[in-house]
DNA sequence: CGGAAGCAG
DNA sequence: GTTTCTGCTTCCG
């Protein structure tokens, strides 16, 4: 069995893998290789996602976990260790593989060069004897900390076998780079030791890719200096390595080599972007882009509103990038502040993003271009504020999430949305990530032909699948997603009805009038005036911002230079003197857990978090405003904003973002520039009679400091 | 600070 | 024929 996304198999389950099957390998060549393969669309990830998410939950009882990409994990069960140690529970045996050296290694397939495997796979061995020879002191406390660290991860695999039903392997050494590296030597469904005391000369010899971080550009730069293994490296001083690789790699390299690794387990919280994105083989007028803008956002949305549920929070910028064929490998990107209104309706939220992409894309391309690929993501989460709390009722409607409700209470309105329906979103959205296709490219990579390609740039319509990739896509079973796709079009119009039949479908022309209006409106609304509105809308405070490094690292600005490199991906180095030090035997065991799932070969995801934060700086946030009645309908914008202004509420709304707390002087400005806005633009629409400077009068000195502040902020243009 | 680049699965 | 669909971190101007 293989899971596909366009054309490719993304992954294969072992008995495929032994016909010689790969990853990132075209779908006819798999199908040569092993003509019974089944084919499964992994273009929805969701199931993966839920996968990974339960399997962390059951990890995460087991220690620090962080993950790695969307199946692995790594745990630090140091403190579990220590726990057990202390009351005597000490194990009478290693469970797993011991990796020693006279273990031979073998390559698993040329396409992965990093991947570990033994070469003969031992008697499976539950109750291996500790290696010969008169261990250190030092070996020997490593030994009886691992040899729990070991009966740890059995347990957490068994765990996840019984609750989850997932097979798993693991690796287990004193850091994440030793764990990872033997988690995979015997795969499937069994772990694998390796002692520090057999790190050095374990390492030594291995090819620089497999160590972890080390990838294709790294390893080029090294092949070309003539070194090609970690012993290679070792040859190296730490100067000349900083000097060829900065301080962060060159340091890493230096230790790693040694078979030493100081960056230590970061506990993961939720996911810090959310992004979807659709590849094709060309894209070239902003009408196709439009087209695909359109399938791509509500399947952001809808994860944005799936990760409020679960968070509580609010996205406060829109990225997207794009490649560009020429450009082969590389993405451009760009960002905005979310054009998002939550409160508005999903049409009028994905409308609001379409048009804030395109106008970004205008921005950035001119006609003719090629895209191959679009992605549009959401970052910079900010917690929503909690309803109550002193908010003036109409602003807890409009912008926050309800306050925990006591079980008993019957359902609120808008919030009884009911699980059903949630479902019933939940399963619109997979089939629209199913309506997901090539666009204008084929599968099987085959490419356009000239007057497609023409016939692209010239209308500016959008091709979808080729009358003969049709035929396969039907006749083989294979990417049922695709003919199953059309099958299931209820809605085509009849135009697109004709279209398909001749082999192109041509997707519903946008009105063009009526997107150059909103693309025009959107390029007026400059990011300052949306940043403005969007602050008022979410933010109290982000319960899992990080504290800024300074908070973090009191060794900042101190010299790095003892031997502890910074986390390659991603740690002050300093870190690692307040966390478990990895390498001090006897304190500390690290433990990778690697879940590779059997049933479905792929997964994502998070879990866990801590909110703590998140109270207590709401209730910073509180503040003695001007109460309203919970029964009154919802108040004009314009009358919302004046009662925030006159209320001197503004730095409720514009409370702690990114560790920064704004002044009351800058939220007044942001709260008058909004209410001036406002303003203006219910002149525009006569629904105020003239009656300039009304504002002012409020807060003039606010207001004349707000001149100056627009007149500095050069967004007229 | 935004965007590019590199790494990962 | 270097490709999928993500997500993270660091570097650099």
């Amino acid at each position: 069995m293989a899971v596909t996304q366009k054309y490719l198999i993304v992954t294969a389950n072992y008995p495929a893998r032994r016909l010689g099957v790969t990853k990132l390998q075209g779908i006819s060549v798999a199908k040569e290789r092993c003509p019974g393969l089944i084919l499964i669309s992994g273009e929805d990830l969701s199931p993966y996602r839920q996968a990974s998410k339960q399997i962390l939950s059951v990890l995460q009882r087991f220690g620090v976990a962080e993950r790695l990409g969307m199946d692995e994990v790594f745990l630090d069960v140091t403190k579990e260790v220590r726990s057990r140690m202390a009351r005597g529970m000490f194990a009478s045996a290693f469970i797993g593989h011991m990796h020693t050296d006279q273990v031979k290694l073998r390559q698993e397939t040329s396409h992965r060069p990093m991947d570990l495997r033994a070469a003969v796979t031992q008697a499976r061995s539950m109750h291996k004897e500790d290696p010969q020879g008169r261990p250190s002191p030092q070996d020997q406390e490593w030994v009886v900390s691992l040899r729990i660290a070991s009966n740890i991860a059995a347990e957490a695999r068994a765990a996840v076998k019984a609750e989850v039903g997932y097979r798993t392997s693991a690796g287990i050494s004193c850091s994440k780079m030793l764990a990872k590296l033997v988690s995979g030597m015997h795969k499937p469904d069994d772990q694998t030791i390796l002692l520090p005391t057999n790190a050095p000369s374990f390492v030594a010899p291995l090819p620089v890719r497999t160590i972890p971080g080390v990838g294709y550009k790294l390893e080029a730069e090294l092949t070309a200096m003539g070194v090609t293994t970690a012993n290679d490296i070792r040859a190296l001083s730490k100067t000349s390595l900083v000097n060829s690789f900065g301080d962060r790699v060159g340091c890493y390299l230096y230790s790693v080599c040694r078979g030493e690794d100081p960056t230590p387990v970061v506990q993961s919280g939720p996911p810090r972007s959310i992004t979807v994105e659709d590849s094709f083989k060309s894209c070239t007028s902003f009408t196709a882009a439009v087209h695909i803008l359109q399938i791509l956002v509500p399947d952001l949305l809808l994860r944005l509103r799936e990760d409020y549920e679960e968070y509580q929070r609010r996205p406060s910028s829109l990225t997207l990038k794009w490649r560009q064929r020429k450009q082969g490998w590389s993405r451009s990107s760009t960002s905005v502040v979310m054009p998002v209104q939550w409160a508005h309706s999903p049409e009028q939220q994905v409308e609001a993003i379409v048009q804030a992409c395109l106008a970004l894309l205008k921005r950035n391309l001119v006609q003719p271009f090629s895209l191959t690929l679009l992605n549009v993501g959401a970052t910079n989460f900010c917690a929503t504020a909690v309803r109550g709390q002193g908010m003036p009722e109409a602003f807890n409607r409009l912008l926050c999430r309800p306050a925990a409700t006591p079980s008993n209470e019957p359902m609120g309105t808008s919030e009884a949305a009911g699980v059903s329906e949630e479902v019933d979103k939940r399963a619109a959205a997979a089939a629209a990530i199913n309506r997901r296709r090539d666009y204008g490219a084929c599968p099987q990579g085959k490419p356009m032909s000239k007057r497609e390609e023409r016939l692209l740039s010239e209308s500016g319509r959008l091709l979808a699948l080729p009358a003969e990739a049709q035929q396969l896509s039907r006749g083989s079973g294979h990417c049922s997603l695709a003919a199953g796709d059309y099958d299931s079009r209820g809605d085509t119009t009849e135009q697109q009805h004709n279209a398909s039949d001749q082999g192109q479908l041509c997707m519903a022309e946008l009105d063009d009038m009526q997107h150059h209006e909103l693309n025009e409106a959107a390029v007026r609304c400059s990011d300052a005036e949306r940043s403005a509105e969007f602050r008022a809308e979410v933010s109290l405070a982000d319960p899992w911002v990080r504290q800024p490094k300074d908070d973090l690292s009191p060794m900042k600005g101190q010299s790095t230079g003892n031997g502890v490199a910074g986390k390659l991906n991603g740690n002050n180095p300093a870190d690692v003197s307040q966390q478990a030090q990895p390498h001090e035997p006897g304190s500390a065991a690290g433990l990778a857990v690697v879940s590779k799932s059997d049933r479905s070969p792929s997964s994502v995801q998070i879990t866990s978090c801590t909110k703590d934060k998140l109270q207590s700086s709401a209730s910073e946030a509180q503040d003695p405003i001007a109460k309203c009645d919970g029964g009154e309908e919802v108040l004009t914008e314009l009358q919302r904003l004046e009662q925030m202004f006159s209320g001197n509420a503004s730095s409720a709304y514009f409370p702690p973002e990114k560790g920064k707390l704004l002044t009351q002087e800058q939220a007044d400005l942001a709260l008058a520039a909004m209410l001036q806005k406002e303003e203006v633009r219910l002149h525009s629409k006569r629904l105020l009679p003239p009656s300039g400077g009304r504002v002012l009068k409020k807060k003039a000195v606010k207001l004349n400091t707000l001149d100056t502040f627009l007149k500095k902020t050069p967004q007229q243009s």
